[in-house]
RNA sequence: GCGCCCGUAGCUCAGUGGAUAGAGCAGGUGCCUUCUAAGCACUUGGUCGCAGGUUCGAUCCCUGCCGGGCGCGCCA
């Protein structure tokens, strides 16, 4: 029985008990089961008398006496204990508890997904580095958490679309190619452009894919070096995203809103709401009508928009490709965008609250031999993503990423993430993965095979180790469902880790394989399945973090 | 000055209003002729920044304060 299970048999309880007059009070929806720490407590708990004792009028014990009443006849159910100020704490039969193990198994790839997200279209905007350089570590950040994210929306039930934006309008653009220009040229950087080697090998790659390039007049050149410099970069970094396990449905262009117009159209929308005024010779949106701390300028005095204009043009182009949220992931450095966001939802007339979500990353900074790494560009220490991976690995960087919440800066160790020991904790779970590989490989070498999953004998899983292992595996689907809805991929890393620790604790006090001569029994079979299915909730778990689930070490 | 995030064990950090606040590392003591010891067991370590409030119950929610980080352009 699966917690999920548990909950609607509890809360038919409520109702069989209202059914039957001996408790007056609506029926809740949901009722909550908890894994209580106390392994004295049960392998479940709920707190559901304490919720419904003021309804009922009556004291929470009361109420918890009379659902314990409906909860014992419940078959797979083999004690029921009211304890403390009300909680039910229920202990399941063994062979229902077991039948975990043969749910997950028989599941595979698909335990885990839920349907708690179901009907939801979300477009789900992350990373959006603009293509005049390389992604930094920040990026790299929204990278692993913004995937693992998507992967748990899905895994959930939402329509998920996956959307990298890239600035390839602007002052910024015509700053790197004229950098570009100038490096083609051999001249020094232009004021406010951009160095780096980079800049350099894109501008002879722009040259070799265009030999006449230099002898065009100044203007021509400059847009040439923009127009292929720009694609080239922006393969650069698909390519380097590609490499680290990611990618975009779709990759939306700044530009194109430019030329369809849709920046115009997003003006003039905004200006029938009756929000834009004109003062200083530029066009205002007022969004501290909606809460902004001031107001936000659409069209710049020289005539030319601004990039909120275009952010304006985008909301509306997703909102008219039929998102009902959109989703946006950005460094703490842009935290101040919120506000004028909210606003600019709120004054298209949508709800800010409903159709806008904006999720605020802390910044990441490298610490090397104990010292942090100061990122400055001046001095050529911007760590880039492909530094992170090509220092510690794409499997340690996904993992270090992710595995902390985004409301914590985190201090990214790069010796202890090379490193191959028991302190990495990406290595702790993928050798549980891996152990747990080479003992099944052993038992088909022995010609154990899982068989069917009717002839488990689930009640043979009678160990505390297998108890606490079974009620570790059921917990995953929850996990999954809670990290998703509460945007939080690093719960699914602090789960994968406890449960390789429950797993471990398990391999070693309770033998599976049958030594030398020994018959194998019903509880060799029983403890297979519970291995097989740990290594399916372990691949399952690293699979949503994009980390690779070896067989071996 | 205003806004956002953080403050939990020596260190790095979990903890969606519930029972005795947890993990890893570091320190100490043990466990490999036996399925991967990249593992396990035991052990040391806490005024959950401080002060109020909300309620059956607060590390969690609210208010104020103290520390640290990041922002506050007709830049993108």
């Amino acid at each position: 029985m699966t917690p999920e299970q548990l909950s609607d048999v509890v809360r038919s309880a409520v109702a069989a008990a209202v059914e039957r007059g001996v408790l007056s009070v609506a029926v809740p929806d949901e009722v909550v089961i908890e894994r209580p720490k106390n392994p004295e407590h049960g392998d479940y708990a709920t707190n559901v008398a304490l919720r419904l004792a003021k309804a009922a009028g009556r004291p929470p014990r009361e109420v918890a006496e009379v659902l314990a009443g409906e909860l014992r006849g419940v078959e797979g159910v083999s004690a029921v204990d009211v304890a403390g100020p009300g909680f039910l704490n229920v202990t399941l039969a063994k062979d229902a508890l077991g039948q975990i193990a043969v749910r997950v198994v028989a599941a595979g790839e698909a335990y885990g997904c839920t349907e708690v997200l179901a009907g939801q279209r979300l477009n789900l905007e992350f990373v959006s580095a603009n293509p005049t350089g390389p992604v930094h570590i920040g990026g790299t950040r929204w990278a692993a958490v913004g995937d693992a994210l998507g992967r748990l929306l899905t895994a959930s039930g939402a329509q998920v679309t996956r959307e990298y934006y890239f600035n390839d309008a602007g002052a910024q653009i015509d700053r790197f190619a004229l950098s570009l220009l100038a490096a083609a040229h051999g001249r020094p950087v232009p004021e406010d452009g951009y160095a780096g080697d980079y800049i350099a090998e894109i501008a002879a790659q722009v040259v070799a894919a265009e030999p006449g390039v230099l002898e065009l007049p100044e203007a021509e050149q400059q847009e040439r070096f923009r127009v292929l410099g720009v694609d080239l970069m922006f393969a650069e970094i698909k390519r380097t995203l590609a490499d680290f396990g990611v990618v975009f449905d779709v990759y939306f262009s700044e530009r194109t809103l430019h030329e369809t117009g849709a920046l115009e159209k997003a003006v003039a929308r905004l200006r029938e709401q009756g929000h834009v005024y004109e003062a200083d010779g530029a066009v205002w949106l007022r969004t501290t009508t909606f809460g902004d701390d001031k107001d936000r300028v659409l069209v710049k005095g020289d005539g030319e928009t601004t990039y909120f204009a275009a952010d304006c043009a985008y909301y509306l182009d997703k909102r008219e490709r039929g998102f009902d949220k959109v989703v946006i992931m950005l460094g703490a450095d842009h935290h101040g965008y919120i506000g004028r966001y909210k606003a600019l939802v709120a004054a298209l007339g949508d709800d800010p609250d409903t159709n806008l979500e904006i999720l605020i990353g802390q910044l990441v900074n490298l610490v090397r031999d104990g010292e942090p790494l100061r990122m400055s560009k001046r001095a050529g220490t911007v760590v880039l993503l492909e530094d992170l991976v090509a220092a510690v690995g794409a499997d340690a960087a996904r993992y270090a990423l992710a595995r902390a919440s985004v409301d914590q800066q985190i201090d990214l160790d790069l010796d202890l993430w090379s490193r191959q020991t028991n302190d990495n904790p990406v290595f702790y779970v993928q050798y549980a993965h891996a152990r747990i590989s080479s003992l099944l490989r052993g038992a088909a070498d022995l010609g154990l095979p899982l068989g069917e999953a009717g002839d488990v004998d689930t009640a043979a899983l009678a160990h505390q180790r297998e108890g606490d292992l079974l009620r570790a595996l059921g917990e995953f689907p929850r996990v999954i469902a809670s990290a998703a809805e509460l945007r939080a991929p690093h719960r699914v890393a602090r789960y994968l880790e406890e449960l390789a620790g429950t797993y471990h604790r398990f391999y070693d006090s309770c033998r599976v394989l049958p030594r030398g001569d020994e018959e194998a029994t019903p509880v060799t079979t029983a403890r297979l399945w519970l291995c097989a299915a740990t290594a399916t909730v372990l691949r399952n778990g690293l699979a949503v973090l994009g980390v690779s689930a070896p067989e071996r070490m």
